[in-house]
DNA sequence: CGGCCGGTTGAGTACAATCAATTCTGGTGG
DNA sequence: CCACCAGAATTGATTGTACTCAACCGGCCG
């Protein structure tokens, strides 16, 4: 972990979408829901760090030092005991760190090389405290958050490995359209036991799936990181047919 | 649902564990993070609304118009859609409503009778806007929600039934704890359907896993909504069997 | 060149989904 | 108060899917 001045860029990012106030131009894309002058004030408490691939950044159960901004990077958080289920993969303008009575409550590690903004907790506080603004942007930051692991519960609660990868696969392309980055192929940096530790399935049976959706022609791999979905109705087909449970009556009277 | 004045309370309430701060007295208890001052404010733009069981509060899609606090009663969030997959259960001392750019990303339905306080986002935001400890206080709810479903998560991916309703029946056990409730025997306020949609697997599965368990020894049910554990290692272990999952190598370097 | 790691492929097995029949339970009306 | 009914819960039998164990491939780095 090497630390450098962090005076080479605006500052740390938010990207989030506001739980109340609709913003006219958004098609699923992220917004920067902090301003220029944000920015810089929590320059002035960040330090730039990086991280090689494969690095852990903290374990569970540490003392929480700080939270961290990605620049650019992807992290996996998963639980650090013996199960290694995967909690989430964090990209550029994602938030980690949080903290429960001060303590981490996850590990995340570095899937590919990772820079980020290291904010310690104390001077966080401290800011947070007296700026109900930036208060607000964390807000719909966790409201983010909350939304994205709910939808993982949903993932992983589909109960056929083609349909998990297959909303996996739009999850990762939705992610990308929603920072703005190059939508015609997807680009897949976590390896596949790291995928099937989030989707709930065996890395054999992720392979499997991938090899079958591309058998029937719905995706095209390019390599083991990169691929382009060419059937996009039979892919929301699958991810449909996942879903499927039957039982359950209709809400009634107020 | 029926209006009336809120001030037979002491106003809402919101139950978490702060994020940094540790407190002295908490073996897996929330607090009340609201001082009673931002208890009173709040009741002066709430109202109390009463649901009937089973009935529909709102609908994903809907325009966000306000924020619930429970008082007492069970509801159960979940996707509106065709899959009725269930995000959350939530208790009293909990929030729902959150939204994204103001609409509802939920629906909601009371399991049981439900009294809520009925806070209008308008109002809310403006008093959000003007204090900095309500929003601290809000962030530390949000936080406990992000872990909850996380967890939520990781009981989805277990893979045997057994194990999913055991760690289901751990959580129902804590959350009476963290509520400070009565916890010789747990109270299951849900049907079978909506378990199975909560763990992911049919309601004839949850069936035969608690019947299973009864059968071993390891619980037993006084009828179907209340039951004890008997055997409570025997039930760590079952929790803890369904969450092997080999590979993944070792996090390196730094 | 050889070893290692990530990935793929194959065979057998176990578990839960499904379809279907039956019992239990709580609530309602006579 | 009891009989009845509808919905919930249970139980049974069958089938399919994914896990497991295991062998094998291929690229990358030393």
């Amino acid at each position: 972990m090497t630390r450098e001045p962090s005076n080479r860029r605006s500052g740390p990012s938010i990207l989030a979408i506001d739980p109340w106030v609709s913003s006219n131009r958004s098609n699923g894309r992220l917004h920067q829901v902090l301003s220029d002058e944000e920015r810089a004030q929590l320059a002035t408490i960040a330090s730039v760090v990086r991280f090689k691939k494969r690095a852990e950044i903290y374990h569970s159960g540490q003392q929480a030092r700080a939270l961290f901004n990605i620049i650019n990077g992807v992290v996996k958080v998963y639980s650090g005991d013996h199960t290694n289920h995967v909690a989430a993969f964090l990209f550029s303008g994602d938030l980690f760190g949080l903290s429960e009575e001060g303590i981490y409550a996850n590990t995340v590690e570095a899937i590919t090389p990772v820079t980020a903004y290291q904010l310690p907790t104390s001077a966080l506080r401290g800011r947070l405290s007296k700026d109900a603004i930036l208060e607000y942007h964390l807000i719909c930051k966790l409201c983010q958050d909350l939304r994205y692991s709910q939808r993982h519960a949903f993932l992983v609660a589909q109960r056929h490995a083609d349909s998990k990868i297959a909303t996996f696969l739009q999850m990762l392309e939705q992610l990308q359209v929603a920072r703005g980055e190059e939508t015609s192929e997807i680009h897949i940096p976590m390896d596949r036991s790291d995928i099937g530790e989030y989707v709930g399935i065996s890395l054999e049976a992720v392979s499997r799936s991938f090899a079958s959706l591309a058998s029937r022609g719905i995706i095209k791999s390019k390599d083991r990181h990169y691929l382009k979905i060419v059937d996009r109705g039979a892919l929301e087909k699958i991810v449909a047919s996942g879903k499927v449970r039957r039982g359950g009556r209709r809400a009634t009277g107020k």
